[in-house]
DNA sequence: TATAGCATTTACGTAAACGTAACAGGTGCG
DNA sequence: CGCACCTGTTACGTTTACGTAAATGCTATA
């Protein structure tokens, strides 16, 4: 059994929400892999997002190290991600970040993009639910054609 | 004024449902910009359609005339496409229509891919529903935070 | 006849978020 | 020693439904 030097159960699921990053690097390196299996992302997502300059891991030579700031950066993507905004509005909003003042402006832009996703998670779900509608019209009414048919075609078995 | 013989007001409301194709070639031809109108697409759409196989219709030279079938058909594609199925699925369906049949399977193969389309669509409305109320969890967070701000900030003003 | 307005065709561009391939060089361990 | 897995980089592929030219032609009207 490869049981190994396996403490990299720093669990994920802290206790901090959107658009709130706490940094503090005190230890607990992460090399790709652990972080990718950590967080079910693929490698390649992960250098994706170090590409697109949301992610900035340590090196060590050419090995990444992703630190407690970066578990909480790559936390924040994937939240935003699961709301529906785009790579692009996460990182405009991380790039705002400021450890070392009131982020009242980060917090802004992210209330204001929050709200502007909000209106538009909303007529979505409108969108699905009338397709939703109209799809179950149309399965009863298809239905019924059936129903019609077997009742033609199977009454003389 | 250019009133010509502008009699293409033929309606688009009549009152058949998805998978239900009768055909039917008596009078009234449209050309593509008149079509495009009575449906709300582009012409640009009515090509792609064609090229995908979707509509066939007849020409007049190089000049495609939509006949009654191509409203039908059209009028299926919108719906197959607002209730969520791709192209792809809608011309499954409607090349199994033969109008010299029951058309039981087109009509089971339709009752088959609704009732996994219906699933999907149920599925979004729930990623969206959690998405919604993750991202109205963090906006009223970041609305404490906000508000904290300014009454550290505004308290001396 | 010139102009307007509609038609035709081919074909590259777009958006998002990665997947996947390809190629080469480390490193640990059993 | 060899295998599995790590690292790096570049870059094309995937998906869907069109948008957007670009270049050209037909036809009716002023």
């Amino acid at each position: 059994m490869t049981m190994k030097l396996m403490k990299a159960g720093d669990d994920a699921g802290v206790a901090d929400n959107m658009f709130v990053d706490q940094g503090g690097a005190a230890d607990g390196f992460l090399r790709i892999g652990d972080m990718a299996k950590k967080f079910g992302v693929t490698l390649r997502t992960l250098r994706f997002y170090e590409d697109k300059g949301l992610l900035h891991p340590q090196r060590d030579g050419s090995t990444r190290l992703y630190t407690r700031r970066d578990k909480a950066r790559l936390k924040l993507i994937l939240l935003g991600r699961k709301v529906g905004f785009s790579l692009r509005d996460v990182k405009q909003m991380m790039d705002l970040y400021d450890p070392s003042g009131t982020n009242t402006k980060q917090l802004r832009l992210a209330l204001d993009k929050s709200e502007k996703q909000l209106a538009r998670l909303q007529k979505q779900k409108q969108v699905i639910e009338d397709a939703i509608d109209e799809l179950s019209n149309s399965m009863s009414l298809v239905r019924k054609m059936l129903a019609e048919r077997s009742s033609q075609t199977n009454s003389a078995a």
